[in-house]
DNA sequence: ATACATACC
DNA sequence: TACTGGTATGTAT
């Protein structure tokens, strides 16, 4: 109602931006729009895909309502305060507006499909693309003028082009050729910035200071006879040939002799950042064979936007002065600007406002309606502002991984598939000697709806079992919220993010099999425990973990749970302590229990830390294979503490670890819950023993005061005996992946901008 | 801290 | 038949 006619019809006419072609990309000039969207349409309609396309469209149609309310809402007076604000910011980013740097944005043209066609000389004049039927990654020039292009599933861009051919994914290829001109990249710029495997930023800055006082005999390159390119390179092409991996040449024509200098043809390139640019680019199609595009500019915003200005195979240049930035920003569609997507766009254009002339005009506005970073970022880009320096790629914050596949609804193979994952995870994490305190599900079900699930630990995990201990928690609630119904999932995926900083984990590499071999002497005696508090634990509830006391602790059964709502914390939270008087703490799921989350705390005598008490070696692990004997502890020595979120961590003294400690025979360590003798020197098995004695408690106790009912329950206590008995999980049905992998930059990425 | 959405390649 | 996978970050609670 708020709405007049003109601003509504900007949004709700279309109902589709989200579905329709995206022809924001280089290479989709002048096709026709109207006959490739109705295609697209047809091929989508009904859909699971598109049901849900419209629902999230519908999402953004509401966002941008209110929006429009809040507009309705807004004052002359306010506007008139907020555009005096702008006004002042708007001054000190001008003034501070650094156009000394020279900035470029490397990438290369259809980069995958223009792999696959070097080296298929078949596919050269037809169109083609790069993916599955499912998912498209690249296409090719040619394709893209059916509409084709990346992000599409091969079968409706088979409908737009019948002829398209669709090539696999080969990733070792596509990283091969990338570290190639990665080699050539950190020749201009040592410290450039990968972005992708196709993609990079530079600063060439330093580069040019240099080049200008470069004789011509060093800006010379030479262009070899054939098309093969691999002789080109000015410096040591042959060699470079030979490091690389024979798949890459195995098609190409055999590599003929060297032409001599004279049959050469040279080229001098000039000293100007053009110039350096073409020779970059020039050099990059001598060694590959492939070409690439190139942005020039005082910024990284504008290098990007640049580098896209004359695809393919071109480059731009905006000279660094300010009154031709602002030339170049005044008709610039905000769509163009790198982090400005479809949803940014439509709200925008609710506003009026398509370019960056438009968005300048609309900051004051925009300042009342968007959050400060967002306007923030909206005044940078009306200024043509971006940033000056290539900063190291930072630390990464999380990794993860997910599967696409077929309808699956059983909750055994769901449970095998989130293991699978973590397992997966586990191996990426440890790879890069990485380990994070927060766990994250993915879940996404047959209507495409999106769910994630999160859960932090109170210490940094890498192990397949310590991730799959709270992702499985984690699968169990969903599961068991639409129990008896299944859920019927199409894709799942674990993350771990909240790493533990690189100094965190250095210091403390202290053996704790050397302090558990040493015996009982010097450690961990219970009077030393509990005087020895340095760091109490102050936990969300305040409370100490190590205070004597705790042995007195009421002990709630595991029944008291059973019918309270489900809390999700951490539970069995375990106690330790080293013998220099540092308190470590520690926490893990526990896998037994299937209605609640009771909190244990124990406290044992030693454990490898960090500085932050984060267990360097994991204490409990879930996949556990013992004996099934029952505790001999008791309740009173084997507590579980309250279910409430809020409750106190308690810290419970277990007697047996008098016995574990005072065992100085040798290396043989006894279990605290069992007292069993354990033969193992290997911690991590010893871990999994003793964690699967609690759990083993708690899930007895459990099963005899709960006989198995119901469906509900049942699953989920299968799935836990299955990780506590010998036999795992039952094999699994391997699901089938429907989708090819297709961004594995996670491997490459990282160090590759630090050589040279 | 969690959930969900947006964006990029 | 069939609509990705990995990471970061913004927005809202």
């Amino acid at each position: 109602s708020v709405l007049n006619h003109k601003q509504c019809e900007s949004y709700c006419s279309d109902l589709l931006s989200r579905i329709a072609l995206n022809d924001n990309k280089a290479g989709m000039e002048g096709l026709d729009r109207d006959k490739i969207n109705k295609i697209i349409l047809e091929t989508s309609k009904g859909s699971k895909f598109y049901e849900n396309e419209l629902k999230k469209e519908q999402q953004v149609n509401q966002r941008i309502e209110k929006m429009m309310e809040q507009k309705a809402r807004i004052t002359k007076e306010q506007l008139k305060q907020a555009q005096a604000e702008v006004d002042k910011l708007t001054c000190e980013l001008e003034r501070s507006r650094e156009l000394g740097r020279v900035i470029v944005h490397v990438d290369m043209d259809a980069f995958y499909a223009a792999v696959e066609m070097r080296d298929c000389p078949e596919l050269k004049d037809k169109p083609m693309a790069v993916g599955s039927m499912s998912m498209l990654s690249t296409s090719n020039y040619h394709a893209r003028r059916f509409g084709v292009r990346a992000a599409m599933p091969g079968f409706i861009a088979k409908k737009l082009c019948p002829n398209l051919v669709i090539v696999p994914t080969n990733f070792d290829k596509y990283r091969a050729v990338s570290a190639q001109v990665r080699e050539i990249f950190s020749e201009y710029d040592p410290h450039f910035m990968p972005m992708s495997l196709d993609e990079a930023y530079l600063d060439i800055t330093e580069h040019l200071e240099e080049r200008k006082h470069w004789p011509e005999t060093m800006r010379t390159y030479y262009i070899c006879d054939a098309k093969t390119g691999n002789d080109a390179d000015r410096s040591a092409a042959e060699s470079e040939r030979d490091e690389l991996s024979p798949v890459l040449f195995e098609d190409s024509p055999s590599s003929s002799p060297s032409l001599s200098g004279a049959d050469r043809k040279a080229e001098v390139f000039g000293t100007s950042a053009e110039e350096a640019v073409r020779e970059m680019r020039f050099r990059i199609e001598q060694k590959t064979s492939l070409t690439a595009s190139a942005g020039i500019a005082p910024n990284m915003m504008l290098a990007k936007v640049c580098s896209d200005k004359n695809k393919p195979n071109g480059e731009y240049r905006i000279p660094p002065e300010r009154q031709v930035v602002m030339e170049f920003m005044k008709d610039l569609p905000v769509r163009k600007v790198s982090g400005v997507g479809k949803v940014t766009e439509k709200m925008l254009a609710a506003l009026g406002i398509v370019n960056c002339d438009q968005l300048g005009q609309q900051i004051a506005l925009l300042s009342l309606l968007f959050s400060g970073t967002s306007w923030h970022n909206f005044l940078h880009i009306s200024l043509g502002l971006g940033s000056t320096c290539i900063e190291r790629d930072s630390e990464r914050k999380s990794m993860s991984t997910e599967r696409t596949f077929v309808e699956m609804s059983d909750a055994e193979e769901q449970y095998s598939l989130c293991r699978d994952l973590c397992q997966d995870l586990a191996q990426d994490l440890q790879r890069e000697g990485l380990k994070g305190k927060t766990v994250t599900l993915k879940l996404k079900n047959v209507k495409f709806e999106v769910k994630t699930r999160a859960f932090t630990l109170q210490y940094a995990v890498c192990t397949e079992e310590e991730i799959f201990a709270a992702a499985k928690d984690l699968l169990k609630v969903e599961i068991d919220s639409v129990s008896p119904q299944p859920l019927k999932l199409r894709l799942m995926g674990v993350r771990v993010s909240g790493f533990i900083s690189a100094e965190d984990k250095k210091p403390l590499q202290r053996s704790i099999m050397g302090f558990l071999q040493k015996g009982g002497s010097d450690s961990g005696s219970f009077t030393q425990c509990a005087g020895s508090v340095l760091k109490a634990e102050e936990d969300s509830d305040g409370a100490s973990f190590l205070k004597p006391q705790a042995t007195e602790m009421k002990v709630p059964s595991v029944s008291d749970y059973v019918n309270k709502p489900a809390v999700l914390k951490p539970s069995f939270k375990i106690s330790t302590q080293v013998s220099e008087s540092r308190t470590l703490k520690s926490s893990s799921h526990d896998p037994s229990c299937n209605e609640e989350k009771p909190s244990t705390s124990i406290s044992v005598p030693l454990v490898e830390t960090d500085e932050d008490g984060d267990f360097k070696t994991p204490f409990f692990s879930h996949r556990t294979k013992t004996n099934g004997k029952r505790s001999v502890l008791s309740k009173k020595k084997m507590p579980v503490c309250e279910s409430s979120s809020k409750a106190s961590p308690t810290t419970h003294n277990l007697e047996a670890i008098t016995e574990m400690s005072s065992d100085s025979n040798g290396s043989s360590l006894t279990c605290p819950v069992c007292s069993q003798p354990q033969s193992t020197d290997d911690l991590a098995l010893f871990n999994r023993h003793v964690d699967m004695c609690l759990n083993q408690d708690v899930l007895l106790e459990f099963r005899e005061s709960h006989p198995p009912v119901g469906h509900s329950d049942e699953p989920a206590l299968k799935s836990v005996r299955g990780q506590q008995g010998s036999s795992p999980l039952p094999p699994s049905k391997k699901p089938k992946v429907l989708s090819t992998k297709h961004t594995i930059d996670k491997f490459f990425k990282g160090n590759a901008g630090q050589k040279v």
